[in-house]
DNA sequence: CGCTTCCGTAAGCCATAGCTAACGGTAAGC
DNA sequence: GCTTACCGTTAGCTATGGCTTACGGAAGCG
């Protein structure tokens, strides 16, 4: 979540939709020089939304179901636990106003 | 995004869960101060994430389920496409074994 | 072996963001 | 009206974090 933060961060992690980039192509056409990607994508892969595969001198850099997965059920959980507080106060609320 | 970055941020938002609280009780507990809280409760607010309703000089905030559900719909997205590039890559590998 | 390509890391600079302390404003109770 | 409770906003400090520049290592190529 806090590796999402920085919008740079998520445009790194946007190229990565579609698959395995090295970090040049990914640092091609964003505003920020190559070394700024390669500390954005540590911080990726450290957060485990990110894998690292190399080939020779190239690394390629992929997204991460796993961490993406956990990432997204954090928020379904969130998503549920909110609905039902949200359901329980508008029953509260009807309860309230079948008392007047 | 930006806004569920920081942690003292995403604590007031898992606060959240199980419905509305006022700062005063949000802010108990929390290792920051009243005030902080209110900054961050801010930020949840303009982002489209937390509700803010009024009660005498009270404020009940809770969760925007609008804002919870266009993040829930932007992480969906990205894990669509993440796993038809994974499955791509697998069928491009496969291929590639078959051909030697 | 040089040379080049591709990349990670370290140092240093600078803007941003979070925190606290202090203040002001509004509603309720007496 | 005075006091108290509850809260938002501002000013100012400090730390964090992102960026660039410069350097060094590892693999192909001649």
């Amino acid at each position: 979540m806090t590796a999402l933060a920085d919008p740079t961060r998520r445009l790194v992690f946007e190229r990565l939709r579609g698959g395995a980039r090295p970090v040049g192509a990914l640092a091609a056409g964003l505003p920020v020089s190559r070394p700024a990607v390669s500390q954005h994508l540590k911080v990726l892969k450290e957060a485990g939304l990110v894998r690292e595969e190399r080939d020779g001198t190239r690394r390629f850099y992929s997204i991460d179901p796993a961490g993406l997965g956990a990432l997204r059920r954090w928020i379904d959980g969130f998503w549920d636990t909110a609905l039902d507080a949200f359901a329980a106060e508008v029953a509260a609320d009807a309860k309230q106003r079948g008392k007047r």
